[in-house]
RNA sequence: GACCCCGUAGCUCAGUUGGAUAGAGCACCAGCCUCCUAAGUUGGGGGUCGCGAGUUCGAAUCUCGUCGGGGUCGCCA
């Protein structure tokens, strides 16, 4: 990276404040807001204040010192502030011969000696990718895009969370089918996403049953342990009301029986043929599917079932493979997946909690155990260390039935995890609601004596998503599939594209860029730390958005660049020589255009250093509509003369460059023609 | 109750280490294709930056308080 114009004029002011004031506050420069205050400004009050003199004064007694250089054209003082007006062809043609003479714009090996992991998506591997999963891909994805674009060698982890309580039953219910012979209807993770739905469902629905049953309350309308109607309900009802044992018990019941009734006959709906053929094969094969279950899962959880193993294998490798497909349609690519179960299998968790145990850092209660946070936080550091100035909360890690939840698998997963690519620092984009559970994985590292390997990971936290209008909830199979999404975007840009004289591969390959970009864009331009109500409408609206207007751009730019032999002008000669170019500023647009690629560089870095996408992708936009304007006020290939053409010419083919760079950065697709 | 995040135009969002008159898109109204692709562009209306104090020459931005929304806080992951 050069060192900035901008900067350089702010060192040079600062030398001359210092040699005549020996002070020690800063300028700092901002560009101002209209184009009547110059191109470069410098508030003076700060100085002012510090040596008590007015503003202008100090601003007379910089100009009088002042040697002007040829990127200066002009300085004046006005309200406090000292503008400087640049000479906008020298701006031009430094910014411009910098584009151009780099290979990608804005690359840098600033961060080659970083190895880095990200981990993103990891979702539960039991259900097809949703909206509320995208958002949590695409960040983890662009973050690793910075880190690699300036130089830093990064990996893309998933990890499989393959050990939850609710994966067995949906092993059951697909091997119950695939016995049956009975084929999925979709895409395999969709179809294990219904299994799962459906598996749950009928679980809870029994584990109700046996519930009641333990009460001696059996209705005999019932036909079967998997399914609920209203008169059972209603029979349930009555009778918890007769015993009047324990209210706070029966109105749980009452509520849960409630829920299932309606989840139940929403998937009944959606789900007709599938919910009765799971619900016959579990009537007639299984007797106690709680307890098979356990069995399941104990045994994959030790590992030693083969059978089991590598029935758990199949479905959620067949559930991965199905993410995998959908991610890559979003230009989304893992190097590497590590399995929950197999950090299960290695004992470590045991060892861990023992070790803690040792050190004081559980407390018991009853079989349970929990981490206690706050005592590992304030005795080794973490707190001051992280500025935690409140009382962290303790962390339930043994359940009271003796078995040890999710987040012991993680911190004996970070124990090791950095070493899977000899990383200096890994990032795992996590929302937000696991805040607790993430912040605890450091403080057991803490307390474990692995401070060094706690301070190099962080919780990339962002806030979740919800869905315009609806809800999201895997258990009803009730969510807008990232598939879906795409597909809907498709359609709509496939409406455009029917007036377009394309060939039918071409508008596919058009439609499908177009739809990955537009997604993305939709997505990373905001805020991660603010809640994203989703609209599907708005995302795949090509009206609304960005994705495909900054394509637009790039496609209007490269259009320009390919018509130009047809008026004998060889671009690349032109770049090539671009340094005998007289650079002649004459439009707004013109200038306005240049100003806002040389920010290129530093956007990127700035938002890798607060890890904020969102960053590129404001820019990215603001860069097109500069080219848009640029397009319409300034003709091209037509310019009056030799200077504006071949300044125009390099504005161009370096807003290329510009573009290309952002959408390596952001993953979005560059079209020839749209 | 404790903690974290958010609150800017009718809607969706920008707004840099505090700087001059707070900006875009959508929607609404009125223009621009004989001219490098109109998925574009020009103009117009639209604001108590949730509210109240404080710090400051200067606050959407920092501090404190307060209200509203979301999330987490002992048996999901």
């Amino acid at each position: 990276m050069n060192s900035r114009i901008y900067d350089s004029i702010k060192k040079q002011l600062n030398e001359i404040l210092q040699k005549k004031y020996n002070i020690k506050t800063d300028l700092v420069w901002s560009k101002p807001h209209s184009s009547d205050l110059g191109d470069l400004s410098f508030p003076l009050f700060n100085v002012a204040k510090e040596i008590s003199q007015s503003p202008h004064d100090i601003g007379q007694e910089i100009l009088n010192s002042f040697s002007k250089n040829d990127i200066i054209d002009k300085i004046e003082l006005k309200g406090g502030f000292l503008n400087l007006f640049l000479n906008q062809n020298e701006f031009a043609k430094s910014t411009l011969l910098d584009i151009i003479s780099a290979e990608v714009y804005g690359k840098s090996d600033t961060r080659k000696n970083e190895r880095i992991i990200v981990e993103h998506t990891s979702a539960n591997p039991i259900s097809p990718l949703h909206i509320g999963n995208i958002r949590n891909s695409i960040l983890g994805d662009v973050i690793g895009r910075l880190y690699k674009f300036l130089g830093a060698k990064v990996n893309f982890r998933y990890y499989v969370n393959d050990l939850g309580r609710q994966i067995a039953p949906v092993i059951i219910g697909y091997f119950l089918l695939k016995e049956e012979k009975v084929k999925p209807d979709s895409k395999v993770d969709i179809w294990i996403g219904k299994i799962y739905a459906l598996m749950n469902t009928f679980y809870e629905i029994f584990q109700v049953k046996t519930e009641l049953e333990k009460l001696s309350i059996v209705s005999d309308s019932q036909s079967s342990f998997y399914e609920l109607d209203e008169t059972e309900l209603e029979f349930y009802q009555n009778e918890l009301s007769k015993l009047n044992a324990d209210p706070q018990r029966d109105e749980r019941i009452v509520k849960q029986l409630q829920k299932l009734v309606r989840v139940q006959d929403s998937l009944k709906e959606k789900l007709p043929q599938l919910y009765l053929q799971l619900k016959n094969l579990l009537d007639s094969n299984i007797k106690d599917l709680d307890d098979l279950t356990n069995k399941y899962l104990t045994g994959y959880l030790n590992g030693k079932d083969k059978e089991i193993k590598e029935k758990f294998r199949e479905v959620t490798e067949n559930t991965l493979s199905g993410h995998t497909e959908t991610l890559n349609l979003y230009n989304i690519y893992h190097d590497d997946f590590d399995w929950e179960s197999e950090v299960s299998w290695t004992g470590e968790v045991d060892r861990i909690l023992s070790q803690l145990d040792n050190k004081g850092f559980l407390r018991h209660d009853g079989q349970a155990l929990l981490l206690k946070n706050d005592v590992i936080a304030s005795k080794l550091g973490f707190k001051e260390k992280y500025n935690i100035n409140y009382e962290i909360p303790d962390l339930i890690v043994v359940n009271s039935e003796g078995i040890a939840l999710y987040p012991c698998r993680d911190i004996a997963y970070h124990l090791n995890k950095l070493e899977k690519f000899d990383a200096d620092y890994c990032i795992n984009v996590i929302g937000k609601d696991q805040q607790l559970a993430q912040l605890s994985v450091r403080t057991a590292l803490y307390g474990l004596g692995e401070q060094k390997k706690a301070d190099r990971i962080s919780h990339y936290d962002y806030e979740i998503v919800t869905l315009v209008g609806g809800r999201m909830a895997g258990r009803e199979f009730e969510y807008v599939t990232c598939d879906e999404l795409f597909t809907l975007a498709k359609n709509e840009i496939n409406t455009i594209l029917e007036s377009r004289d394309y060939s039918a591969e071409v508008k596919d390959e058009i439609a499908r860029k177009v739809s990955t970009s537009s997604i993305r864009y939709s997505i990373l331009k905001i805020d991660p730390q603010k809640t994203v109500t989703f609209d599907a409408k708005k995302a795949v609206d090509p009206n609304e958005n960005t994705g495909p207007f900054l394509q637009y751009s790039y496609a209007r730019a490269l259009n320009i660049l390919e018509k130009a032999p047809k008026k004998d002008i060889i671009v690349d000669e032109m770049i090539q020589s671009a340094k005998q170019i007289n650079f002649n500023i004459k439009k707004e647009a013109e200038w306005k255009i240049i100003s806002i690629m040389e920010e290129l560089p530093f956007v990127i870095n700035r938002a890798l250093d607060l890890l904020k996408p969102d960053i590129v992708a404001n820019y990215a936009y603001s860069l097109a509509s500069a080219f848009h304007k640029f397009y319409d006020a300034c003709p091209v290939l037509q310019a009056e003369d030799k200077d504006s053409l071949e300044t125009r010419i390099t504005i161009v083919h370096s807003f290329v460059k510009s573009l290309e760079s952002l959408f390596e950065v952001m993953g979005i697709d560059t079209l020839e023609k749209m």
